[in-house]
DNA sequence: ATTGATAGTTACCTTTTGGTAACTTGTTTC
DNA sequence: GAAACAAGTTACCAAAAGGTAACTATCAAT
């Protein structure tokens, strides 16, 4: 079921924040990664807050927590279908800063 | 003269927070906006803030602000050809938003 | 027995963001 | 002469977001 929200706002509230549109991106590039991996790419990001972003993502069903039960601790991230379906988001991000001067 | 950023961080430092997407939206479906009207469609932001984020997309050049020489005040604001750049982002967002169940 | 590895958690603090309510400005309307 | 209008500004406060540093768990290697 669909609301009538504005999609921009569907949007903005799921991956609005400083740090969720550069997660997925990371994982996306990669196909799966580890905590470790996303923490080392995604420049400036505590732990603390990497571990609540990853949260609200797994909450909102954009990503995939896959715990290996190793020692030591081993997980992954991946996309959902849903997550997928932002390409044309990430790609339309990309061309626009290209022509665009930083 | 472009920078190496990587360029969803390039776009999350200008465009990042909760209200200049929803704002850049209004302003580009009605072609250009008074204040008040910015007010009325961005439900839920205060003036305060409106005039804040306003004044953000300005610096970064996404907006342009038109201020008449009456009484009372009118002021208008348009997007500038940087930020009609991201029309196919906004497109990309509404496709998103509407094959996703919210 | 200590160290190291990974993926966190916890308590606490700082910074950023956002909100409210009152005030301003100058002309027109009542 | 007071009220209304639009687009703010200002002072002040509350909430959200984000950061740091220390701690946890478990097993393997030294």
């Amino acid at each position: 079921m669909k609301n009538e929200k504005c999609p921009v706002l569907n949007f903005t509230e799921q991956i609005g924040g400083k740090w969720k549109l550069p997660i997925l991106n990371a994982i996306r590039k990669n196909g799966s990664l580890r905590f470790g991996k996303i923490h080392q790419i995604v420049e400036g990001v505590s732990r603390k807050v990497l571990t609540d972003q990853l949260k609200g993502l797994e909450k909102d069903k954009l990503i995939i927590r896959k715990q290996f039960e190793e020692i030591p601790p081993r997980v992954e991230y991946s996309l959902t279908d849903k997550a997928n379906g932002l390409n044309e988001v990430f790609e339309a991000i990309g061309k626009w800063s290209n022509t665009v001067d930083k």
